[in-house]
DNA sequence: ACATAACCGTAATCTTTTGTACGGATTGAC
DNA sequence: GTCAATCCGTACAAAAGATTACGGTTATGT
């Protein structure tokens, strides 16, 4: 057993438990009915993940894969590096402010008291993988003299402060919207324009 | 049945939920487990508070109290805004990163498919609280000439990004720590620093 | 086509929780 | 002290979920 048919019975899988922990959260999402939506048996389920926690942990990894994806793409172009930012905050923003992003800090905070990993895949995949980009960039405007800039990496962190600052929170205990591009722009803007007023050239 | 026996019951009944609450997470803290701690009756719990929610409903709301008056303490002096905004900063980081708001924030995530109603309750009592209260402190700010403020709410919110960030996502789904007195200050200092870069007199 | 591995659908086991019921004990009011 | 209301501790019923087991069906490899 391998080949075609097994990589789609795992992206349906798969699929099916996003949908489910979207609509009705980690702890109401069984395995029996995530299993029943994706037409798997149970068993499989756990042959193939070994516990439910395991097949969360693969879905936070699949959806930073995505995002990482996503992110460097918008960095991608070495044009000027206030570009890039505003470039990437738009984007940044959708993907933490996502239903995808939601639901699956969600379930990390569910499960800080069980087996305690899907945070820290989050933010090993996450954060710590946007940052060291960040840093690069804020670098690179140092270097080329648009900024002045003791530390990039702090540059980086209050950048991600201004751009996005508690929305996450807010979306994970349902008081808050998605972020929508026009939204997701004029925040990205007034976050550049604090940016340039912190660390303009003196 | 009143008095003072009755107000001890509750006290003890509310204890023993946040203990179990931050020992073990909303899923896991049961109505049975806590009137055990409590040494209370179940029926009692289910008469008092009608059900879980309401139960925890009720620690968001009293946790909020207390936090409220602490903030207020903090901005009572009318001295200097800005120094307000000092001392204010470090009381707001360990509020918000300690255990109790990041137990109540984690039982809100949890209860978003239920009622979605403790998160509402969280940000009734906290963010949309001390928001005001900030905005008023940046007016003043504004009149007496320290800072070129347009909009104060506006301002209000950048400080608060700048002050926490993405600290309480980070606490919420287990990757960090509560923030420390010192730490606090630090990370206090750095956002009036970047504050005054970008409302400072032009 | 055939043989084998693996998956599906169903069932079973075990554990835990929610919410209600009840008799005896305790508290509060008079 | 007496009486009534209420709480405590225990028990019960119903429901749900995690995980494993099993016979028949299906996909894969040769």
């Amino acid at each position: 057993m391998g080949g075609d048919y097994a990589a789609r019975r795992l992206a349906a899988i798969k699929e099916a438990a996003f949908e489910i922990l979207a609509e009705k959260g980690y702890k109401a999402a069984s395995m029996l009915e995530i299993a029943r939506r994706a037409k798997a048996s149970n068993e499989t389920l756990y042959k193939w993940f070994g516990n439910k926690q395991a097949l969360f942990k693969a879905l936070v990894e699949d959806n930073a894969r995505e995002a990482r994806e996503l992110l460097e793409r918008a960095l991608s172009d070495d044009g000027d590096p206030i570009d890039a930012l505003s470039r990437l905050g738009p984007v940044l923003l959708e993907i933490v402010t996502g239903e995808k992003a939601v639901a699956l800090n969600r379930a990390a905070a569910g499960d800080v008291f069980e087996t305690a990993t899907l945070g820290g895949t989050i933010a090993d995949y996450g954060r710590e993988t946007i940052l060291p980009l960040l840093t690069a960039v804020f670098e690179r405007a140092g270097k080329d003299g648009l900024l002045t800039i003791d530390d990039p990496r702090e540059a980086a962190e209050t950048y991600i402060n201004l751009l996005i600052g508690d929305l996450q929170i807010r979306r994970v205990i349902g008081v808050s919207s998605p972020t929508v591009r026009k939204e997701a722009e004029a925040r990205t803007a007034r976050a550049v324009t604090h940016l340039r007023r912190i660390y303009g050239k003196a």
